[in-house]
DNA sequence: ATAACACATGCACGAATGAGTATATGAGTA
DNA sequence: TACTCATATACTCATTCGTGCATGTGTTAT
């Protein structure tokens, strides 16, 4: 059960919620997370590095970039965040990032270079 | 969703997450969580609080007796402790604790005046 | 009224946490 | 090699949090 309580731990943080939900929708890179939500990139680095050391992400880099997925195990969490992603039209914050991770010029404005692939 | 972090961050703590998982399956008096966690009094009537302040449990008292009963409002969060109850197997401390709970001598013996009803 | 019991709360303390700023690392490019 | 850019990490600081112990409140029974 350590694993329940760890997970809800970081998701507790809603930056982490969201980078989390994000992830479920989509594998991102830091500049992308970090012009979708609009936030510093330590703080965002951080976050995911909490994410990352406790498995819940894995990265690879790609050139100078580098790729975030979510990485869930357990099966009560992949279904938590599964149908937080299906009933996101009940959490604003969570809705509007979503239309902005849609707005690709946007967020990619972030990043000075252009992106792999 | 502060409703979804808020919660989270609740039941980031093992107590907290064992006693909601104990209501979800049974109101309860607050010396029979006692009981079945093996819990101090004062710990787990702090953590009842704390699930009461925010509105996830409520309380009625019976004669000398409080019993709780889980109050979710978000159906994410409902589907989760379903979730959670459902798989139970997969958690052991939550599997001893609802056997526990099912050994009524066991935590009835923990008050030492008999229970209403 | 007093005592016993169920439960709640106040206080003190150490540990963990998130934020911001600055700086380090590491890959690509000129 | 020097430089730029993407990302990671170190450091400091204020805050929050869980715990244990003692005590307060409200109810029942004698």
């Amino acid at each position: 059960m350590p694993y329940l309580t760890e997970f809800f731990k970081l998701v507790s943080d809603e930056t982490r919620l969201r980078i989390v939900v994000l992830l479920a929708q989509e594998d991102l890179y830091v500049c992308q997370i970090c012009g979708i939500l609009n936030l510093s990139q330590p703080k965002v680095s951080k976050h995911l590095s909490k994410l990352r050391d406790l498995n819940y992400v894995v990265d690879r880099r790609k050139e100078k970039f580098i790729l975030y997925s979510l990485n869930l195990k357990d099966e009560v969490i992949k279904n938590l965040i599964q149908d937080i992603v299906v009933h996101i039209e009940q959490y604003p914050v969570l809705c509007e990032d979503r239309k902005q991770m849609k707005d690709k010029e946007l967020f990619l404005s972030q990043c000075r270079t252009k992106l792999p692939e």
